[in-house]
DNA sequence: TTGACAGATCGACAGGCGTCGATATATTGA
DNA sequence: TCAATATATCGACGCCTGTCGATCTGTCAA
């Protein structure tokens, strides 16, 4: 089952920090999202993702983050391939929204209290 | 108040990313965050800590992660640094706790959804 | 005071990653 | 079909980081 879920994307497969037990598949899918979301620029566009609540067009990063084209694509690659995104293509333009599960499984992720839900 | 805070942790600064708008400092203090989160090894020694609930010996955390002496020492600063880790001294022995505050401002800081808590 | 041990720091090395320009791919409109 | 535009991919460069052995620092016991 681990196995199987790591093909799919690290935020399907890693387990709360707060497990009793961790597998090396869920450490790594873990430690891997935690990666995607550690950079500024990776940071300002989930960021501008979750208060737009719709999905934005990717030429609109470009400006926001004051980065080259490439390296916008780039970043918004990582979040997909962490699965934290969702890539929408509208005519010639690419579309990027969080993904729902996503969302709600970080959010268990870092529950270290458990008083919360 | 801002890099007044930065002189602290990243932790004690980051911002949700949920936050209507965020600034420079802010965003890098998150990325920050993420970052110290973002290692096998670092999620290791987070989970252990979460689940003791209780200080524990650096000494335990090099068999645990088979990883020489220097190594170990250095993901426990990564975290310490980032604001996650309390550092107490006894005797010749060093014990490391998840700080309190680090562990609800990590809550706070990936929920997406808002209708947690 | 001296020896032993825990842990931090230093220096070096390799690999990963962010960045960009150049180029390739795909879609639209003329 | 062809030109224009949006995005992805490629190749290269420099920096950051994980890793370790060697060494330094601090603490305890004898």
């Amino acid at each position: 089952m681990n196995s199987e879920a790591l093909t799919l994307s690290p935020v399907a497969c890693c387990a709360p920090l707060t497990a009793a037990t961790l597998s090396d598949d869920e450490v790594d899918a873990t430690a891997t999202l935690f990666r995607a979301l550690g950079d500024p620029a990776r940071v300002k566009i989930v960021n501008r993702l979750v208060t737009a609540g719709e999905p934005v067009c990717a030429c609109e990063f470009e400006p926001l983050l004051g980065l080259a084209q490439p390296t916008v694509s780039h970043h918004l690659k990582k979040l997909a391939d962490a699965g934290l995104l969702e890539r929408e293509q509208r005519g010639k333009w690419a579309y990027f929204s969080i993904r729902a599960e996503a969302a709600e499984q970080l959010a268990g992720l870092v529950n270290v209290k458990g008083g919360c839900c």
